[in-house]
DNA sequence: AATGAATGAGCGTTCATTCAT
DNA sequence: GATGAATGAACGCTCATTCAT
């Protein structure tokens, strides 16, 4: 019905180039203040005083509150996901893709501390609004984690007797995982520490032998 | 604020025996509600009436709002996570006890699948109100599982040289993660299944011999 | 989607019984700062202040602020149409009928003046939500004109070569510009006393023999 | 409350002539959007875009939305209600000066759809911007009436015992009501055909004889 | 104990108006 | 003159909480 940006606006603003970028200011504001009170004690007002705008310049670049945080996982996330896969063809043989997509998951996480906490919370509560994209970024990195445990099998790095379907979600996971209890400790330690000692889980098996 | 039931009201109203079940029924109606709408969705009249009782009465059994979160973790949550380890004690040896940790885990979620939603939403929000219940809950399930990987390490069925801090919460995470996998199919598979398969790859990993 | 009322709460609320009565206190305060203001420039806040309420009790009683105006004509309008009918029954022949039913008319719309207002703006404005209840209350009333100009026929005190599709609006838009007028002018002269020249100009129109 | 321009500007700029057509372009866009829409639902903007010019520019010719209402009536209206006096004067007797008013009446408002439906509904609101402006253009018409009813008398074509203040309002009120059914009917007959019916019922009356 | 009508603070959203460009 | 991004006051509406019955 309203003629409001089904294309964000951002694109007709950077058009117009210069400091603006309201769109981003308000996209980072509203990250982090979603991660700070939780996505549902957030208000617009609050977003929009971070963001250095006033209440009704939100409404220039989202249909509303909920649409921010789709553009949150559309633009945002998905973007970060998408580094993962550079990050992977960097390495030759799986384990070390295995080694590289988890130490750049960890840390692109731990950079961006408001970002996992969201995506933490949003990805686990049964969210209808953002439901779509969350499937569509678990896809991108199950596809790529499957990718990963084949060309392993095939290198015989990998055993084959795996399910894979169960076990790309196992990583992802053990992944998502420790980062919550980073997240939960207030991310005291350092996350990609964690990235030798969690492969080497998944490789070896707490097992003796 | 209110100075009223810090010592929740229940224990009087059980020994007065008979009605106090109006507590558990809010409390499950509660749990229902969340865990269809969302903890913020739901309102308190929806679970009034999903209990069948008046709005005003869910205020004389529970404070506000938020302690029904409270509650729900303090009383239906701690409950059967303190069934696990009467599994655990069945088993002679920590493989077995793993296995049965994790089959209970899985049966228990499978059963409950409100709590198992609610339970996922609460303790990956960052919630400040039931943050200490989280802790507690977690603390029981990590100890537990701490206990089973010394054990094991003495028989010499499990690795010794193990970060038994990341693993315990490695296997917490990963069984928590195939519990969000169940749920966000729409819990149409049988979760218990995944128990062995799961407790597979914790013994073995992925890796080739 | 909500369980709002689709049956006005009132008839809840009046077995309750007492002074309370609040459905008709908000009504009435809605039509008076509706009259005073404009509908659309009148606020939910006004008329709860005016109510003697707070703003939310508003919405116990009604299901939006358009839900009010539309209860306004469902309750109030339509009772003080279905007044005439009473009137128009008291006379033997049908120039008579004619009289009691504009003099009753203009009685009504002089005494309440508020509804008078209220109804002028709305039925002119061409208001989507309030559309089937301006129709039906329109119809009893040229129903009943009909009716009258029908019998008058019969009697032989009506010409036969009338269209009466037209002669019924045009005597009920006649009376309603009288009552326009009358509101324009500040409501300061007798509406009731142009009942008489009124008629004296359907009957006999303004042609000389 | 602003200084701005108490003139309005359109004077200055058509002196400049070429672009004072924005004026228009916007007047009458407002008056199709306020028709389609009603006066307070419709927005600067969807004004604007129907003009085709930015939401700014609108105020370059008008000092606030209400003064749209008032330009509209001060110029559109009053320039549609002059052409009534021509048509009259066209006639030679009072009876065709009144055939011919009602007639040109019903023409230009059934030509101009959108102007009949803002004019039925902004008079009667009662809208304190516009009172002015409305009892200028009443009075215009009341008194082209008065003049044709007191020719009349004289010429002997018109009764001697009429009040000429109630007869011009009756007049000018079933003419409205006439467009106003038509307005409600969708606009779906030919308004101008009731012209004559309209003037009999004038004339001789509904009585018989 | 139980009720549910009443409250009013608080929030999302709209939109007339301004003003730097 | 013309633009349209930005503003923020204002409003409709919700809902946790209270309290008289």
């Amino acid at each position: 019905m309203t003629s409001k940006n089904d294309v964000p606006r951002r694109f007709a603003i950077s058009t117009r180039g210069k400091t603006s970028d309201k769109y981003h200011r308000i996209l980072e504001a509203a990250v982090s203040v979603f991660a700070r009170q939780g996505v549902h004690q957030s208000t617009i007002s609050q977003i929009a005083k971070e963001a250095g705008v006033a209440d009704g310049t939100i409404y220039l670049y989202f249909k509303n509150k909920d649409d921010i945080l789709v553009q949150f996982f559309n633009y945002k996330t998905k973007q970060v996901f998408s580094l993962f896969r550079e990050d992977v063809d960097k390495a030759d043989n799986s384990i070390e893709k295995l080694h590289n997509l988890v130490r750049r998951h960890l840390e692109e996480f731990q950079r961006n501390k408001s970002m996992a906490v969201v995506y933490q919370a949003v990805t686990h509560e049964n969210s209808v609004v953002v439901k779509p994209q969350i499937r569509e970024v678990s896809k991108m990195y199950l596809d790529l984690v499957a990718e990963i445990i084949e060309k392993g099998q095939e290198e015989g790095s990998i055993r084959r007797d795996l399910y894979i379907g169960l076990v790309k979600r196992f990583i992802l996971g053990a992944v998502e995982s420790a980062i919550n209890n980073w997240l939960h400790s207030g991310g005291k330690y350092d996350l990609v520490s964690m990235s030798d000692p969690l492969i080497d889980l998944f490789i070896r098996g707490i097992g003796n032998k």
